[in-house]
DNA sequence: GCACGATTGAAGCGATTGATTGATTCATCT
DNA sequence: AGATGAATCAATCAATCGCTTCAATCGTGC
């Protein structure tokens, strides 16, 4: 045995770890959480960070890698699913969507009580780490969105790829900010937004995408003479 | 005269600090970037910033103040004037959208070179300190959400004031998301997303908000059963 | 030319950071 | 019982943080 204790610890001090510092993490964010919050906060020692994880650096990756897997793992698998349920067809747009966005949602469930802790560590990842993601992290996004971007031009043909590719881009801006900022808005509004569970919220958030989606695309107003000219 | 030269200074030491610990801010985010980083691209001395400033915090809520107080005035502009060309009848929901996202662009334009900080720095503001932001910005933004809402009921008077309340919200998460991460978006596609100047982003995000806003609305069909029984 | 207030600079404050050390504890195996 | 190796601890490292101090510097008005 590797362990003090013969029992199959749900109470390792890596776990403690982990649990400690996704919280945190989600809370302030990845800068403002130091180790020694994170230990302190999972009663173990400074030490112990560097013992199982080697940095600080190597801590957070691995939480990200651990959150985004499953998420993606599930994605696909809603793809895949859809493929050969309209095997004769194509996909439909809200399909594909759904296969996105509603994993989220069924992930959600099975975090019970860490379940808003969740919610806000990936809104973290996508907002704070957007960029330099741990590499599978970003190899997975990029086959996804990859696949995402075949299947969607098949569903909307008339639709330029290019405009394809930048709406897909805002959907997942609605995700992560929805993600971390539900408390903002029942401040900003003052009640108005309610206090709807998260599955009515990812519900509203999937209904918004599918109409930005499928809007219509309006004449360039604004610099339709002048485009590439600035800065690219 | 404050000053030691007469003149009108650009290139006065306070000014220097602002530019660069802007654009400091808008690539690596608050907490990454120390005084040291700010007053060494400044060339200026640590203590300038606490001469002018105060504090650190003071920098940024003084930085964050200065960039949303002109985009807030424009907005309500933008909305006095909608109201007074749609006094007979009521404002469609479009124009109110576009009143809330065009002053964006238009002081894109204003900002020549500095518009990729800009924009970096402002989406830093809502996803980094989208709670806890200063005082009379956090006002500003309840004036406006306030206004925005109940502009939008008239518009939309069949969609639930809870509904419309998260579709706004998606909207800002739309905005911030698209504001910090188009160079994430031109990896993970490898290209595909194209290189399309700020302008063209902004009307895209237009449309695909319109789209949002106007979306049909399902039912929930995962807990329409439960609501209010997690967490809230 | 001199004093004054505004501004700048070098140096350092105490506190905190991520990371490392070497000793120690303890279950396990021979 | 003794040896082994995983796990944990207190203590400490150098580096960096925000911030302060105090003297030097500069233009300006008297």
């Amino acid at each position: 045995m590797n362990k003090r204790s013969g029992e199959v610890g749900k109470d390792e001090t890596k776990d403690r770890i982990m649990l400690a510092a996704e919280s945190l993490f989600a809370e302030r964010g990845f800068m403002s959480v130091s180790l020694r919050d994170i230990t302190t906060e999972a009663s173990a020692n400074v030490a112990a960070v560097n013992y199982y994880f080697g940095t600080k650096d190597a801590l957070i990756d691995e939480l990200i890698i651990q959150g985004n897997h499953p998420l993606m793992k599930a994605r696909m698998q809603l793809l895949d699913d859809a493929e050969k349920r309209y095997q004769i067809g194509v996909v439909p747009a809200e399909v594909i969507l759904d296969a996105v966005m509603r994993p989220m949602l069924t992930l959600l469930e099975q975090q019970g009580e860490r379940r808003e802790v969740y919610c806000k560590f990936m809104g973290r990842c996508m907002t704070e780490r957007g960029n330099n993601l741990p590499v599978p992290v970003m190899r997975a996004a990029q086959r996804l969105i990859k696949r995402l971007s075949r299947m969607l031009a098949d569903a909307l043909p008339d639709m330029e790829p290019e405009v394809l590719a930048w709406r897909v881009h805002f959907c997942f801006g609605v995700l992560g900010h929805t993600l971390m900022h539900d408390e903002l808005l029942r401040e900003v509004t003052k009640g108005a937004s309610g206090t709807p569970d998260f599955e009515t919220t990812l519900q509203r958030m999937i209904d918004f995408c599918k109409g930005g989606l499928n809007a219509g695309s309006s004449a360039n107003l604004v610099s339709s003479g002048s485009q590439g000219t600035f800065l690219f």
